[in-house]
DNA sequence: TTCACTGCAAAAGCTTTGCAGGGCG
DNA sequence: CGCCCTGCAAAGCTTTTGCAGTGAA
């Protein structure tokens, strides 16, 4: 236990995302709306990496008139206040959203057929990312590692049917 | 020397890629044309990690007709033939295509203020990207790993002005 | 002569934006 | 009551595609 509420993917839920949010619009002098509160409920209660589509969807199950523009708006704003961050994976389709918060940092395993999202962390790969930056004189920021491939079944099935 | 003629990129250079793609063309029942060799040329004479914008304009220094479509088209060839291969960086923007041919896999720095891109490759990441697939049973196929921050140059500045 | 290629323009797919009305503080 | 927010539709951007005419082999 941390102290912090957290689901299965040590990510904030979604009440505290709502309290959290609620502090950002208050101290931009924004307004909290039934339609923002639809949307980040939606996006917190689900699980990491939901593109927008699937997003429009569980929101419009709660109210159907809620525009794609105020989803993404509401995104942005998320990500803006840091509750959440935009990625692109596969260099197509649309944008996926996973929930950030005070989450450590980490990289992806992207199955190519059945689409799996995994996450790693590993600190030997940090450390000589911090190495290769010094060497060119470069103030890394962020970064972006991303291995694509086939999960442990779409690679079985592969092996199984040819 | 190591017998292949290559430009300060490690790339194949305009003449060979012709050649290769000529042998691809041929190979597929495909047609050479005039507009083709126009932007092989203007491709693989350029640097690399060039936008599809700046070769349409170097394509068009030399036929000002030729459509961004075509320009599209045969850079497609050019990444189903293994000759070039197109990159997404900063999550926005354009595609940018850079030379390929039988060039050794690398990753990328990319400066987010001047846009600099430079190139990197590190036996121990790649290791331990293998260390990591095997964990968690995947098959890698591709991976892309981007560092984004402050070249030297522009990090100096910040620090100057600031 | 055949069939791929080209230019043009329209379409596609995702996201943002302008606007007029609605609602939060 | 002021101003932010919303829904709708239209616009933006990059890339692809349909089509009729052109050109390579």
């Amino acid at each position: 236990m941390t102290g912090r509420a957290r689901n299965e993917y040590g990510t904030i839920d979604a009440q505290r995302a709502r309290v959290e949010l609620s502090r950002y619009i208050a101290s931009k002098g924004l307004k909290q709306t039934r339609q923002r509160d639809l949307v980040v409920d939606a996006f917190f209660s689900a699980g990491s990496h939901l593109s927008v589509e699937e997003l429009i969807q569980r929101v419009r199950r709660r109210d159907a008139r809620v525009s794609s523009a105020t989803v993404y708006r509401t995104m942005r704003l998320l990500c803006e206040c840091g509750l959440a961050s935009a990625r692109h994976f596969h260099d197509e389709g649309g944008t996926l959203y996973e929930p950030a918060g005070d989450r450590h940092h980490h990289d992806h395993l992207i199955c190519t057929r059945c689409h799996a999202i995994v996450e790693f962390d590993d600190e030997s790969i940090e450390e000589a990312q911090r190495a290769i930056a010094l060497r060119h004189g470069f103030e890394v920021h962020s970064h972006k590692h991303e291995l694509y491939g086939l999960c442990a079944r779409c690679s079985k099935q592969s092996g199984d049917v040819v």
